[in-house]
DNA sequence: GTTGGCACTCTTTCTTTCCGAGTGCTAATA
DNA sequence: TATTAGCACTCGGAAAGAAAGAGTGCCAAC
């Protein structure tokens, strides 16, 4: 059932309004605002069916209208001005954010750190991890007593320990060792390492030292913390901001749950790429976010790993200008640190808003 | 001038009550609690006494009494019972400990996590650079347009980057720059690696792909990165648990204070190792921390760096847990990271408290 | 279909009132 | 001299009441 272009424009008028001034939103404000030439009574007519189909309602009889969660749903998807950012902004944008990116150390808490200055809402960041393999071993001789393990994995990314040992160890060991592991532990997944695999490689270099068995049990851990998507909650502050968290248990809870990180959000949430995806109230899954929404984007880590980016606010927040502040920020990261394919300079302009996965 | 004994278990038994209960100790509370034989009217001549001295005050006239700051610190210097946690306290946390530190990534982001966990305040951790040098430089060939850079710093930790390159490269070519970068770049400063060193380097082995650029620039980043004092807050939800930070705006002023991180606590606080250094309120110097205090105590992170752990609460805050665990706490990190002198197992119990500086 | 007008509703805010915890002081007591 | 019991007094905070105001819903007129 379409709604006719009025009511789209009160409604929309309604969510803006709201937007910015977290109080219920009366007919008079509108007439006045809005701009469409019909008095407070006209729009009061609207507003009373925009509520009886539920796009509004009222926190009682006699207050101004507030948007539902499928209020805001109908704005997200139909009737948001796509916020374009002017020149000065976008150049603005571009110019912290290329600083930012000089520093940036690559790690998903500057991501989260950066997409929550830019919002002036706490955000998150996670990558998701394919099932890593280590590909190359390199031992490096540096002393009787130490040397280092450096390891490369299927995602180009290196690790590296350093090994100090109680006893000595001549460099000829060393390098039996590195071939020995390039030969027999590369492309493994983190259970193929057996305690078998591990003492038969033992005895075959005649280690009564236990060398083996550290470089085994790296090899083990750098797997697992591979393995395991991490997260990075930053700016959680910045909920305090907001009116609907002045209620400190309200604020506490979510914040809580925020510091939590890791249940954040569901494999399933992930967006494709130049999409930035929408979660309104009820809309997420967790418990704990059911009054608040969320927006993600994701962006392109490069070798195969995606990114992903979130910002957490109440439902009535500015899901224009996150999510193209978003959108940019995915942008600018997946031209940065992704492959070779980066999307053309303005990118951020075509935004495509999407809504969840039931919506539609 | 000394107080009386009775002055004394007056003044404990107030920051005692007032550190549970957060509201004004009235004179009958003590009477009924303190179990020194006296009526509630002694014990308001006492507390006048007290209050007239400064270590107590009223909110207003028939409130009952609130430590001052002055209250606070002969509370800790003098009157707090040193907190010794019972054989099961201390294993349970020994359990947790070494439950987690078998996790610790070494970071301070944990140690910071850890911290708050422990305390459920809000906690910072920080380490101390010592200007390091890099003392050896390893250059991996990978193929023909990738080799890793792993270099040894002289604190011991290990760096490394994959370096992809548009032209190729032959391994001598890569073996050569290893032999002279570590003959030229090691043990040099920062500002040490002056382009001229660079272009004469790079003139050396007739390097026109700049390789040895990025070499350098790798070198001068990681030194960089280690000069600067890494710092980690975390936890500044658990904030909101107190009472006196309900106000959101007095909770958020100090979070954004506190997610800062860095200019935190000026390098003049750092505690010797074995004490526990209390600034209570307006001995802070940041004016944010003005009226919360701060517990800090300090690790041996080994190689000559220290690192430091640090909890943010109300005035009112417990003391002598918060110093307990953060006693324990330090000492196991120093067990785990530090050099070979760890401290005895019993050592959290022989806890020295010592004031501010200007303190004594 | 739109509009002005008006009575009605319900929240918010401001006063006012009331209660009680806790004090300070005085006079009696050991 | 130190302690205690008693009592008037002082505030702050909660509860209750009153007033203000924003916004609605509906009706009658346009």
């Amino acid at each position: 059932m379409a709604l006719s272009e009025r009511k789209k424009r009160i409604l929309a008028a309604v969510v803006d309004a709201y937007i910015e001034t977290a109080e219920p939103v009366g007919s008079k404000a509108i007439a006045q605002t809005a701009g469409l030439g019909c008095s407070s009574a006209t729009i009061r007519n609207e507003l009373a069916e925009l509520a009886a189909m539920g796009y509004l309602e009222q926190p009682h009889t006699s207050a101004g209208r507030v948007p539902t969660a499928m209020g805001y749903r109908l704005y997200v998807n139909e009737l948001m001005e796509k916020q374009k950012f002017t020149l000065e902004e976008s150049e603005d944008l571009n110019r912290r954010l290329n600083q930012k990116l000089q520093e940036l150390d690559d790690t998903i808490g500057d991501v989260s750190r950066l997409a929550s200055q830019l919002t002036n809402y706490p955000a998150m960041a996670l990558t998701t991890r394919e099932a890593v393999t280590i590909i190359r071993f390199d031992l490096i001789y540096v002393d009787a007593n130490t040397f280092i393990i450096v390891v490369m994995l299927s995602d180009h990314t290196v690790r590296n320990k350093l090994v100090r040992l109680p006893i000595s160890v001549d460099e000829k060991m060393i390098r039996k060792l590195a071939t020995l592991f390039n030969a027999n532990f590369t492309h493994l997944s983190e259970d193929a390492i057996t305690p078998v695999l591990i003492s038969s490689t033992e005895r075959s270099v005649d280690d009564t030292m236990g060398i083996t068995a550290v470089i085994s049990s790296f090899a083990i851990d750098v797997l697992s913390s591979s393995a395991a998507p991490a997260a990075f909650v930053s700016g959680e502050n910045r909920l305090l901001n907001q009116p609907e968290f002045r209620d400190p248990d309200k604020a506490h809870r979510l914040m809580s749950y925020l510091s939590g990180g890791g249940q954040l959000l569901p494999e399933s949430t992930f967006p494709d790429s130049n999409e930035v995806r929408v979660l309104i109230g009820p809309e997420n899954v967790a418990e704990e976010l059911k009054d608040s929404s969320v927006v993600i984007a994701s962006y392109d880590a490069g070798d195969n790993t995606r990114g992903l980016i979130g910002v957490v606010g109440p439902t009535r927040m500015d899901y224009s200008a996150v999510a193209a502040k978003l959108r940019f920020l995915a942008d600018g990261l997946s031209r940065r640190l992704g492959g070779g394919e980066a999307p053309p300079e303005g990118m951020h302009n075509k935004l495509i808003i999407k809504g969840d996965i039931n919506d539609e």
